[in-house]
DNA sequence: TGCACGATAATCT
DNA sequence: GATTATCGTGCAA
């Protein structure tokens, strides 16, 4: 039988520690971890792979001006932004500008680090299921770290949300970029990120060469 | 009407 | 094993 390893120290990123910019955003989030402390526990995973949505970017959420539904991504960098689609998935963003300003990073995929008994039950998957399989896709990630609008434009780097992002709990690999994945506007820009050679980030060897 | 997806099946190498 | 096709589903515009 394995050793049980501690959880690894994660230490809260602030608002100071987050780029400026959208795409750089998207950029130093890869490595660095998701945490959710949910009522039944802690959830934590490595973020392996994040899309940039940009202003002017008919791809974007924020395109056609500010709804109801989009304002956590006009909000100052730092915000979550969840949304439901296709009838069954829940995806989670970060706003990534200044505040007023439309753009966001959507988090694709992580590698678990803690709370994977909760993960695969969110996923209702069996202990046997590979570890790969739990937030690898937006929609898995969502559903492993129990996303739902509960915690739709929240401020994800104020200190003591439950959401929240932290600092890396291992060095991360060689960063990867290719063109985002399941869009069809815009669909030959490149601004998705990930990291090399995980087994964790979605899309096919080609995507991720 | 169409979508920032996932599970499954079909069709390859 | 890898890539591609199909389609359900609820909601925003």
């Amino acid at each position: 039988m394995p050793l049980t390893a501690p959880p690894p120290t994660i230490h809260r990123l602030t608002r100071a520690d987050l780029p400026k910019s959208t795409v750089a955003l998207a950029r130093y989030l890869i490595g660095k971890t998701l945490v959710h402390d949910t009522r039944a526990g802690r959830i934590a995973g490595r973020i392996v792979e994040t899309e940039a949505y940009l202003v002017g970017d008919a791809a974007a959420h924020s395109f056609r001006g500010m709804t109801e539904r989009n304002r956590p991504l006009f909000l100052e960098r730092g915000h979550s932004y969840v949304y439901f689609i296709y009838g069954n998935h829940f995806m989670l963003n970060i706003s990534g500008n200044r505040d007023g300003v439309g753009e966001g990073v959507l988090f694709r995929a992580a590698e678990p680090v803690e709370g994977i008994d909760l993960m695969r039950r969110h996923r209702a998957m069996p202990a046997s299921a590979k570890l790969e399989d739990l937030a690898r896709g937006p929609g898995r990630l969502a559903e492993a770290f129990a996303i739902d609008r509960s915690v739709d434009a929240i401020d994800m780097v104020d200190g003591k949300s439950a959401l929240w992002l932290g600092t890396a709990v291992r060095k991360r690999g060689a960063l990867g970029e290719s063109v985002r994945i399941g869009i069809t506007k815009e669909a030959e820009r490149v601004l998705r990120y990930y990291e090399r050679n995980s087994k964790f980030v979605s899309g096919t060897n080609k995507l991720n060469a």
